[in-house]
DNA sequence: TGTACATCAGTGAACGCGCGTTCACTGATGTAC
DNA sequence: TGTACATCAGTGAACGCGCGTTCACTGATGTAC
């Protein structure tokens, strides 16, 4: 057709935007190419035109993701995040928003079940996006005066507990919705309110 | 061939456990049924004398795991779990075996990243066995003075510590082993030692 | 207890379909003179 | 600045392959008489 090779790097993000989109809601092994590129606009032929294969595109979704969720972790406005408290942001993590966000939210969750079978480019992008966002909540750990040690045990088991809750919710709210939010809400408490374990 | 009805049950269970194993290492999506029917010891054909679809397989295969790890969170012992204090049962759900054997432990965790996209008869099974692992580990609160709302929201905040633990841990596994490794230290010392976020 | 027959768990080929990937072709973009 | 041509992002048909599922067939099991 004749494309500038600015339209072709706009068309090429393109690409990456449906797939993780569609990635995420229906899992990437359930995406075939023929439905990704009608899905940004495209026939399936013009795919290798960007991507050496799928699992290149694979990869390039996962740095995309992790790139755009540093400092939002619930996928929202990355400057509001950074200057939220460690309690809203787990609020916002916990809320029914982001649960029922799985196109969105946090890419650590949406694709903690599919990065074990994921090429090994993507899964070193998922362990980097993981590191870094512990990274960032150990920073703010130390900020409150935790020594480096104490700080990065702390941000492991928030995020797990963050993740965890998330994941868990999402896998049983076709079903059990209640069960979803109260599962929700046991996870904002453990996180923000007084521990219930003493 | 010509079979006894007992060796057809019998069949039909390799058929489940088989597929059991090969779902949780590769994704359910990723698993044909000529491949699976192999595994069990048979050919493609005979599948369906057993199940009327793979779905109905895959909700056979998931009240089974979620049947079978009740009162065993690992997928151990079931009677020597029981005897297990909270501490030593989440010592063993965050150890390196656990972490590495997908195929065996807790079907919670193993399926946590499928189940949003299975079956709805899957999802309901999945969903009970969240429920009863919760159920289990409330009562054990309830048994330790805590009120029952306390107790459940303690368990439920503490199978999610257990469960987004042991996901991310896996995720980052094949990449960044110390990662994986300190994730799981975390999450032992956030459930059973001393607290670090005060 | 023996014989005749229906049942049904197996086999393995075949179905239509969508997968990831390749290919020949098109035509505007971008470059060289 | 205009013309000639190479580049390359598109199109859409086709490749071999494995998918879930169906089918005709086999033959020991289990039942009826």
């Amino acid at each position: 057709m004749g494309i500038s090779r600015e339209q072709a790097a706009e068309n090429r993000e393109a690409i990456i935007e449906a797939a993780e989109r569609l990635f995420r809601e229906h899992g990437v092994d359930a995406v075939g190419l023929t439905a990704l590129m009608k899905a940004a606009g495209f026939t399936q032929g013009g795919f290798y035109n960007h991507f050496k294969s799928k699992d290149a595109l694979v990869a390039a979704v996962m740095a995309r993701a992790v790139q755009a969720s540093k400092g939002a972790l619930a996928g929202g406005d990355v400057a509001r995040e950074a200057a939220m408290s460690p309690e809203a942001r787990a609020e916002q993590y916990l809320s029914v928003t982001h649960r029922d966000d799985v196109a969105c939210g946090c890419p650590m969750a949406g694709f903690a079940g599919d990065a074990p079978r994921l090429g090994e480019e993507a899964q070193a992008c998922y362990a980097k996006g993981l590191a870094d966002a512990i990274a960032a909540m150990t920073a703010a750990g130390v900020g409150q005066g935790l020594s480096p040690a104490q700080a990065t045990q702390a941000a492991m088991a928030r995020f797990a507990q963050m993740v965890g809750t998330l994941v868990l919710s999402r896998a049983v709210v076709n079903v059990d919705p209640a069960l979803s939010e109260a599962l929700l809400a046991a996870g904002r408490q453990a996180l923000n309110g007084q521990r219930a374990d003493a």
